[in-house]
RNA sequence: GGGAGCAUAGCUCAGUUGGGAGAGCAUCUGCCUUACAAGCAGAGGGUCAUAGGUUCGAGCCCUAUUGUUCCCACCA
């Protein structure tokens, strides 16, 4: 026995996990040193809420970054992975103000605004560290030396440099337009922020009548409580019917105000009454519409959606009880001609849910369009690229379409905007640093309320976590990042920003890979939320499966940008794998008594050594190749096959008999290729299953410190034994053969059978070849020779014909003729089928001519081997019959 | 209104240069075999949504249709 530990006999992942993930950090090994010159390889974080928790969807896209991330730091890249979070305006001041409602009572009002934003921080310094521990359990490879947060002092700096260089650009401006306000959080938002779901609403048709006239127009809202704010309705200039109105005056019903009928093309002819009202502070088609004629604008809700002066007697209600308020009289004093059920569009606020209100309000904006052209270019060109390739269509129609951004938020808690106003002179400064005075006239100046957007933040990520506007060494190594992994979800709130912020600041794309995956959803297809309850924790199945398990549950079948569902069964399965693995390498391990792991000489390989190497060397260059086109989930799969069917079921089984004699060579050659190939399955998977490779990697002996640091295997041309390939073909015979065997004969393996194999290839198979047999299908005793003619009639034995080989079973030996007369006649049929298929393939002139020689070759090739198989059936059946 | 995805075994899904349909789970049969019953050895099960087309050859490429999911869009 050598001197390294042994594994216990059961595969439990709590015993190590946390364990080894502190030895690696202990080490360091997640620090990469700038300096080192090797290519970099690097990715920032998609930041996690600071006050969240950590959820499927995270650790998805944590475990396909670290996937990438091991695998290229084990390739030998320069590589950084930067972790951290996301101060999450909304989120996080929803959060406290309902932590200081249930608790004391107060509002944030009653505390003010700087011991709120004490409150806040002191729950981020409380719960600012769980989601990052949350994502160590994981087994995240982070640089946590490098861990930043979005309101931190650098991001900070890097938030205000961004703000006044745009602003001094021109690219950042104040203004009264119309943006989506939501009541409950009492703020803007952008038009990213506002989730849009159909609901069942109503028209209601209302009668404006015509003033000094018995006349009416019938206008017809969706929204009647926006009328005491309407200046106006419009008609379509072509429209015949409507023409004689234009110019007249209309008496707003109830309130009483007259309002002009105005002719504009925005009406469209035919539909609903042919007149629109027009309210252009609480709409955004109206708007324009109001500034095309001049129209006032009238505001008739205040911040929190309850109706002001301007609605008369229903001032102070809510917006929708002043609805029923209005619609009720309306009915009453004769003005409600009918009402239409109607679906529609409603827009609510992505954070509360809110019905969000389209109103005017004095707002900041970032102007889009000279920062969206480049943005497209980079796409279109190809120097950024999407995985899956068509999420570009998505990414292009939505910056093509884009409108001014609006990033002032009505919060506390964020990025405050650096702008400066002098009350005395009226002045407006934007500052980088602080001011207390006009810079013009010497007044007092008082900064601007309002925050930025939290995306305003996320945008500069790539380079305000690498130390911008500082030229830093890690940004002249890291920068452009290597690639973005994300869920579709967020691409225009964040991965478009980053690009158009990337291409401004750092005149250079953030990264030239966007990695898109899909939601991770529960067993029924749903997707997992708070409301249904049916989110899954991951934490728990950590606890239960271990972290490996879950990695492998999350990154096996998971194709990129498709949603999948997360089951019991998935996790079990992963977990089976790993105990699997476990247990192969138990056994592997309670065999080895050498101390070092070397590969013998070729000429010492025994057939299945060379076949084994040559099915693992093929494994290293598939899974390279499927990682370097993030097909994780093909790489996995392929891992998985070859352990589980190939290394565990065929290799360990035709190594036994070896490892049984203690004293011989082959045991020796085979410890050593056991070791080889098995480390070598360790290494490729470790991206995916850190700990539990790291564990069995300590365990075998070993050269480098860690696993995570050792050489990642990649195609090696020594391990490929062109010139074995008989020897090699034999393995493969040999395996189909026992497979013929046992799938005549299924029964006991403790009932044996002597077994004669017939065979032109007797210089391959030889003793060896028999060993095989006797272990793995059952054989008392194995004869082998060119032919048994004369020996054996197929009177009293059962003939199992393979392609290179016709395996005798002694007929006493067989339970039951019937069955195996039965076989025999599937085996003919399955034959007949094919036999023609190739036929008509063969004789098909377009294919002989067209189709390439090799593949006319290889169907030849089937089709006598096949001929030659039927043969033998018919044979053997004639004489059972 | 525009765009996109999906439709493959009973269930959940892979299948990426077009060259004899795969996995996991479930079902059935037989097994304590130098690791593993979370296992071993077998078996059954598919007109790859439908209809055309391109091709010697289509699950894969093209067109149309059906069903389904999602995203985007300021028709009151």
């Amino acid at each position: 026995m050598n001197s390294y530990n042994e594994l216990p006999k059961v595969y439990s992942p709590s015993e190590f996990e946390d364990r080894i993930y502190e030895t690696w950090c202990e080490k360091g090994y997640f620090t990469p040193d700038v300096k080192n010159p090797a290519p970099a390889f690097s990715i920032v974080i998609p930041p996690p809420n600071v006050t969240g928790q950590l959820h499927m969807g995270h650790a998805l896209d944590e475990t396909l970054q670290d996937i990438l991330v091991r695998y290229k730091r084990m390739q030998g890249f320069n590589t950084l992975w930067v972790p951290g979070t996301d101060h999450a305006g909304i989120a996080t001041q929803i959060k406290v103000e309902e932590q200081l409602r249930v608790n004391e009572g107060l509002t944030r009002y009653d505390l003010g605004r700087e011991k709120f934003l004490e409150r806040v921080w002191d729950w981020k310094n409380q719960y600012g560290d769980r989601i990052i521990s949350q994502l160590k359990k994981l087994g995240a490879s982070c640089d946590w030396t490098r861990e930043r947060f979005t309101m931190d002092e650098g991001c900070s700096r890097a938030v205000r440099e961004v703000f006044v260089n745009l602003y001094d650009k021109g690219l950042i401006y104040r203004g009264n337009r119309i943006i989506n306000w939501c009541p409950h959080c009492i703020t803007a938002l952008s038009d990213a922020e506002v989730e849009y779901s159909e609901q069942d609403g109503s028209f209601w048709h209302i009668r404006y009548p015509v003033k000094d006239s018995d006349e009416y127009v019938e206008v017809a809202t969706t929204r009647p409580e926006t009328m005491f704010g309407d200046t106006a309705v419009a008609v379509n200039p072509a429209d015949e019917k409507m023409a004689h109105l234009i110019g007249k005056t209309l008496i707003l019903p109830m309130v009483g105000r007259e309002i002009p009928v105005i002719a504009d093309e925005y009406v469209e002819i035919g539909f609903g009454t042919g007149c629109v009202k027009i309210t252009p502070a609480h709409d955004p088609n109206d708007f324009l519409v109001g500034q095309r004629h001049g129209l006032e604008q009238i505001k008739v809700m205040n911040d929190d959606a309850t109706i002001n002066a301007y609605g008369g007697k229903y001032e102070g209600m809510d917006r929708f009880e002043a609805r029923r308020a209005l619609v009720a009289d309306l009915e009453a004093e004769g003005y409600l001609v009918k009402v239409v059920p109607h679906k529609h569009n409603v827009g609510s606020c992505y954070r509360c849910g809110t019905t969000v209100e389209p109103m005017t309000s004095n707002q900041w904006f970032v102007k889009m369009e000279p920062l969206a052209k480049p943005a497209l270019e980079v796409v279109r060109d190809g120097r950024v690229k999407f995985v899956p390739e068509r999420f570009s269509k998505t990414y292009v129609n939505w910056m093509e379409n884009v409108h001014d951004w609006c990033i002032s938020r009505q919060l506390w808690w964020g990025h405050r905007i650096p702008a400066f106003y002098c009350d005395s002179c009226g002045e407006m400064t934007v500052s980088k640093t602080d001011i207390d005075v006009c810079p013009k006239c010497g007044g007092k100046v008082r900064q601007e309320n309002d925050v930025l957007d939290t995306w305003f933040s996320s945008a500069l990520w790539p380079f305000s976590t690498m130390g911008w506007p500082e030229n830093t060494e890690e940004l002249k190594k890291y920068y452009p990042t290597s690639a973005l992994v994300t869920g579709y979800d967020i691409i225009f709130f964040w991965v478009a920003r980053m690009i158009f912020s990337g291409l401004e600041h750092m005149d250079k794309e953030p990264f030239s890979t966007v990695f898109i995956h899909g939601l991770v959803r529960d067993a029924q297809g749903r997707k997992m939320s708070k409301s249904l309850g049916n989110g899954i924790d991951p934490l728990e199945i950590i606890k239960k499966y271990g972290a490996d398990a879950l990695r492998y549950a999350l990154a096996t079948g998971n194709s990129p940008g498709n949603d999948m569902r997360f089951s019991d069964e998935k996790i079990e399965a992963a977990r089976n794998f790993a105990n699997k693995l476990w247990n192969a390498s138990r056994f592997v391990r309670m065999n080895l008594t050498i101390d070092e792991i070397k590969l013998p000489e070729a000429d010492k390989l025994a057939a299945e050594d060379k076949w084994i190497l040559h099915r693992f060397n093929a494994l290293a260059d598939a899974v390279t190749s499927a990682i370097d086109k993030y097909e994780v989930g093909v790489a996995l799969a392929s891992i998985y096959d070859f352990t589980w069917d190939v290394f565990c079921d065929w290799y360990i089984e035709l190594t036994k008999a070896r490892l049984n004699d203690k004293e011989s060579e082959g045991n020796n050659i085979a410890q050593n290729v056991l070791g080889y190939v098995l480390t070598g399955t360790l290494k490729l998977l470790h991206p995916f299953m850190p700990f539990i490779t790291e564990e069995i990697y300590q365990s075998l002996p070993h050269s480098d410190e860690s696993i995570m640091i050792s050489k990642y295997p990649a195609f090696d041309s020594s391990l490929v034994f062109e010139e074995d390939a008989e020897k090699m073909t034999k393995v493969i015979t040999a395996i189909k053969a026992i497979r013929a065997r046992r799938n005549e004969m299924n029964v006991p393996p403790s009932r044996k059978a002597k077994v004669y194999i017939a065979t032109k290839y007797t210089d391959s198979f030889n003793a060896d070849t028999a060993v095989f047999f006797q272990r793995l299908a059952s054989a008392s005793e194995v004869e082998i020779s060119d032919s048994f003619e004369g020996v054996l009639s197929a009177d009293d034995a059962v003939q199992i014909i393979t392609d290179s080989a016709t395996i005798f079973l002694p007929l006493s030996d067989i339970v039951d003729t019937e069955k195996e007369i039965a076989r025999l006649e599937t085996e003919k049929k399955k034959l007949i089928g094919e036999i023609e298929r190739l036929d008509k393939k063969l004789s098909n002139e377009g294919f002989v001519a067209k189709a390439p020689a090799q593949v006319v070759e290889g169907e030849k090739q089937k089709l006598s081997k096949y001929r030659e198989n039927l043969a033998g059936v018919e044979e053997a059946l004639a004489k059972l019959k």
